[in-house]
Formats: C-alpha cells, sequence, structure tokens
DNA sequence: CTCGATAGTGACTGACTAATCACTCATCCA
DNA sequence: TGGATGAGTGATTAGTCAGTCACTATCGAG
C-alpha cells in the first residue's frame, strides 16, 4: 500500500465529513465511532487520537454543519435578483434547499436536535442557529417575522424531507410539501428558475 | 406488599405513559427498556411480555402521542371563539400549545424524527402526521397553503421547546420564539387572552 | 382446597461499544 | 546514518443492553 501519510490538521477536517456522513445515517447514538472510522478509512483508535470523544466528534460535525449552510446563505444573498428584504430571504432559502438536496447536512441537524440533552451538542446546536438567524436577519433586512417564518418552514423541509414524502401524491403529503423542491440529485444545474424558495408558494396565507 | 396484581391489558397503557416519559427524556437508542420499566415500576423482562420488542414500546408510545395531538386539536374546534377556517385552525393551534406544554408529547415527536430509519418507527411517524394533517384541514376548512402554515409553525414550535429558548432574552433567540407561549407549568387556567395562538404575532408577515 | 392460568421477576447471555494502550512504520532533520 | 517525532493500527477492556428463560406469586373457578 503506497498509502501517502497526511499530517492530523490535513486529516481532521476529511473525518469530519465522514462523521457528518455516518451521524447523518443513523444519528449521534445510533453510529459508532467505528461506523465514522469505516466511512474515513481509518482505524476507529485513529479517530480518537484526533478527537478527545464521541461528543467532541459529533460537535465538530455539527459546526461544520453550520459553517455550510451561513455560507450557502451567503451565497443567496450574493445572487439574489431583488433587493428587497423578503427576496433576499427568498434567494437564501433557495440556496439553503441546493444545499440540503444530499439530506447530509438536513438530517444530521435532525439528529442533533434529537441529542440535545446531551449538554455540548445542545450548546453547539443553539450555536447554529443563532448564526443563522442572526446571519439571516442582518444580511436580510427584514423583520423579525419574516425571519421566523423563514425558518419556520426551514423546519417544516426538514420534516418534509425526513418523511421522505417529497414524491409522495398523498394529499396530506401534497399539502405540507407543496413549494418545497425535491431534491434533484441533479446538483450543479439549479437554472430551472430560481423564483419563489424558502416559502412556497409565495405568500400563500395572504389571506391571514 | 399488598401489591394488587392487574391484568396484562389495564397494566399495557400505564407502560405506554411511562414509555413516552422516558423515551421523550432519551430517545429511542438513549433510553433503555429498563429505563422503561422502571418509570413503570416494572420488572424489564415484563415489558417484554406486554410489548414483543423496544420497537413496537417506542411505535405503542408514538399512536398514543398522536392519539392524543388529535384528541387536543378536536378540544380546538370545539372551543373555537370564531368560525372562519383560521379562526378555528387558530384554536387548535392554541389547543395544541397547551397539550404540549409539559414537553414529553412535543420531544417524543422530535425524536422519533432522529429514528426514521427505522422502518417502523419511520411508518408510524407517517401515520401520525398524516393524521395530524388531515385532521387540521378537514375539520377547519382551511386552504392547503394555510394548513401547511399551521404545520410549519408548529414546527418551528418544536424547534424552540427543544433548544430551550423560550426564556431567553437573546435577539436572534426572541425572534424566533416571538408568539409562542411558554410552557405555563400551571395548566388548566389558559384564561389570559386566548386569542392569537397558532400562527404567532397575528399575520406577522402581512408584508409578503 | 386445589388446580390451571396468568401476573410478575431475577438471573443470565451474546452481541456490541467507547475508550485505552502498546505497538509498528514512515518521515524528516542533524 | 541514526534517532526523534508523529501517523496509524490491532488487541483488549470494562461496561452496557435487548431479549430469553426458568421460576415464584397471585387469582379465580369449581
Amino acid at each position: 500500500m503506497a498509502t501517502k501519510l497526511s499530517t492530523a490538521e490535513e486529516r481532521r477536517p476529511l473525518v469530519i465529513a465522514a462523521a457528518i456522513t455516518a451521524f447523518a445515517r443513523t444519528g449521534y447514538r445510533g453510529t459508532t465511532v467505528a461506523d465514522v472510522a469505516a466511512e474515513a478509512r481509518i482505524s476507529s483508535a485513529y479517530v480518537f487520537k484526533l478527537f478527545p470523544s464521541k461528543e467532541q466528534l459529533f460537535v465538530g460535525a455539527l459546526d461544520a454543519c453550520y459553517d455550510r449552510v451561513v455560507e450557502s446563505l451567503g451565497h443567496g444573498v450574493e445572487r439574489a435578483t431583488s433587493t428587497t428584504p423578503d427576496g433576499i430571504l427568498d434567494s437564501m432559502g433557495g440556496a439553503y434547499a441546493e444545499l440540503i438536496a444530499d439530506r447530509d447536512l438536513l438530517m444530521l441537524q435532525v439528529h442533533a436536535q434529537s441529542a440535545v440533552e446531551v449538554p455540548e451538542i445542545g450548546a453547539a446546536l443553539r450555536r447554529g442557529y443563532q448564526r443563522v438567524t442572526e446571519f439571516a436577519s442582518t444580511r436580510s433586512g427584514a423583520t423579525d417575522a419574516a425571519v421566523q417564518r423563514f425558518i419556520a418552514f426551514g423546519q417544516l423541509c426538514h420534516l418534509v424531507a425526513t418523511l421522505g414524502i417529497d414524491d409522495s401524491t398523498a394529499a396530506w403529503a401534497t399539502t405540507l410539501a407543496a413549494g418545497i423542491r425535491h431534491p434533484d440529485f441533479a446538483a450543479g444545474a439549479p437554472d430551472s428558475g430560481d423564483s419563489a424558495s424558502s416559502s412556497p408558494r409565495a405568500d400563500a396565507g395572504s389571506v391571514a
């Protein structure tokens, strides 16, 4: 095996990436460190040399997840066609929908929510939502109410993807999933109309 | 010990109740059958006589959870002061907020979402959301969009409670939690103004 | 009172897992 | 060249947990 050695600093982010994939699959308690190690193609002993504990490994993965989420929201701001607060928020939603098309980052957040009782994980989760909320708020300039709705529909998006009802034709499923773009695996080509995104069906509840 | 024996049929719902409490605390994988047994004050061996597996026990708890959710939405319909679709939906939201003030039913749903990869649990979760969505839709007569928003803000409510930011005064936290009633433990006396509930701050996004 | 059925338990097992440790091997600099 | 440093691993440990089994206690019917 002509396996080139790399430095621990080079290896760590690779392990984080493996951890995101593995933890996204079966959650914090349902995933073993050996699973992560296998995903990263190293021994589990070495995972413990790179990270002090399973808990810290998960926290590292979660932090990295929110790095990418915030980064993606930033891209949304840049490419926004409208400069109104709600237009920017909408573009952020589109960028976010693209990001989580692969489901790993989405499921990791869902699983993290189920592990809040672990102190460090709860703290990391709050940190993440703080970053997202503050970023969305300050960079869009939207009202608190609009930002709140932005996050609420983000949560709905998580639910729809978690339940796997994106493609269902059942009435209740289409009610929940309406306007939520389904994960088209073919990434890279999101050119099919990029208006109307974060809050599905525009402003649906124009009534009240 | 003058412990009266009860029938298995009497005991089962008590164990379900204990399971709701225990699983709500630490989730599906983080909770042992012994934890549930201790909560129910019986041996873990007997839990396995009442339920074929941990998985089926969790499914039973989840089904019971949605029984109570739907029942609570029904109460919301009954006591609605307005008869408009959105008025009814609003009253449903208020009833739901009351129901989940104790957090157990809420956290169970969050934990269930993190265990969707277990086939039976995923099915039970879909079943539950189907019941809730269809009930809300047919009994309120609201538009699909309004029902979708109802569920979306329900999910936001779950997030806020999970993060434990109901009482936080940080700006980002109040943005997310605005209008979401915090769990006033003193149940039974929800007389302090019962208007404006499910969708916080009335129709916040009147702008868009 | 007796007997069959059912409520209920202690003790066990086989599989699994977070974390540790002693170890090997590659790399790099003096 | 040689030795120090750091990359990376196999084997082990101490503990946990879902599920089983043999068993006792209680109850109700005749």
